[in-house]
DNA sequence: GATGTTATATAGCGGCCGCTATAAAACTGA
DNA sequence: TCAGTTTTATAGCGGCCGCTATATAACATC
């Protein structure tokens, strides 16, 4: 019934997060989003809202496919121990090869504080990452593979907080014996190694 | 043998650094700055040179006034477990009361990538900040009020992730019981109370 | 092919950006 | 008093900002 549109929306949507990612949300312009996009002007504004709407389609579309998809997967794919090894030496090794860090810690801190709709969704997505963990470690601990030296409540905690530190790390302290030695020291606080016991 | 200067510099750049800290880097204006600090456009110029010569002493002044400082308060007036408890407790106490979080990881996340002058300043930091932690575990485990367990560049490592995180989270979700909780159980990795040994 | 609808391209809006030219003002030393 | 030096105030530079008016192009439907 109409012109058809000539760009692929993910594909954009994809270039504009990768740009956002890397330079973040004031010093990024629309104009430079035009370019890696290949959109005008128009059609952007048309197909996504303004600028602050695109940011926020593109760190929807980032926590979908990073963190939560990679939390996902942990907990399907793996034991609850396990899961929550693979999560934080992903997250390291990430780290160590990406120094662009985290678009959710970067929005954290550059975005959050000043555009409530986007803060709201932050502190969301945190406290998915917390509820990961403290499931993990519930889990765990009932199956004997985690120490019950602390609740699930304070692991959860205190990995996410190493987590969003690891990530201000990586962007501006990129050592991969910091980063790798951070998330051991983590490990470690689970406790005895996951050979140990299987229910 | 010239006209004085009418403008405090030191109450300047406290203007300044406040308007930075608060907006971040990229977010504030050039006409902002001269607002908050009094002064014309020229005035500014002459004093400080650009805008990024300005961030970078407004930088350094924080950096000299609060983590560093706050660092050596600690390690002079108190024996190492004590000065490290002290360190992680006000890093949270002060995250719940102030939502700006920290300058120096704010920092790290939107200019130390692109401004290698500032990202080295900002590296730098970071590292005494560690190196400081590593100091304390070590004199503490000399003297017994430290866990053993992890050695002091571990222990050193760990804390450093768990302080940049609890800034992290102090900006987007600024949650009195997770901090607190975070810091917690920080300090209990350093092993028993310090009432327990002092050599 | 005509019509209606949506997407695109060009151009440019007002406004703010970082920064500076110019000149007046305020001091010191002669 | 006057020359020399620095700071200040006014004004505005060129350029980029987010965003949009206008007109054209490309489709589906009739």
């Amino acid at each position: 019934m109409a012109r058809p549109r000539l760009f692929d929306e993910d594909a954009a949507l994809d270039a504009a997060t990768d740009l956002f990612w890397e330079r973040g949300y004031a010093a990024t312009s629309v104009r430079d989003l035009c370019s890696v996009t290949g959109l005008g002007p128009p059609s952007l504004y048309n197909a996504f809202g303004d600028k602050q709407a695109l940011f926020a389609r593109c760190l929807d579309r980032y926590l979908d496919a990073n963190p939560l998809a990679r939390v996902r997967r942990a907990e399907t794919a793996s034991p609850p121990r396990v899961a929550l090894e693979r999560f934080l030496t992903a997250v390291a090794e990430r780290s160590i090869l990406d120094n662009r860090g985290c678009l959710l810690v970067n929005t954290a801190l550059e975005v959050a504080p000043h555009e409530p709709a986007i803060g709201s969704v932050v502190a969301e997505r945190l406290a998915e990452i917390e509820v990961f963990f403290c499931r993990c470690v519930e889990a765990g601990q009932r199956e004997g593979s985690i120490s019950c030296e602390r609740t699930p409540e304070d692991f959860a905690r205190l990995l996410l907080a190493v987590v969003m530190g690891m990530r201000v790390l990586a962007r501006a302290r990129p050592d991969a014996a910091l980063l790798r030695g951070a998330v051991e020291q983590a490990i470690s606080l689970l406790g005895a190694p996951s050979s140990e016991a299987k229910p």
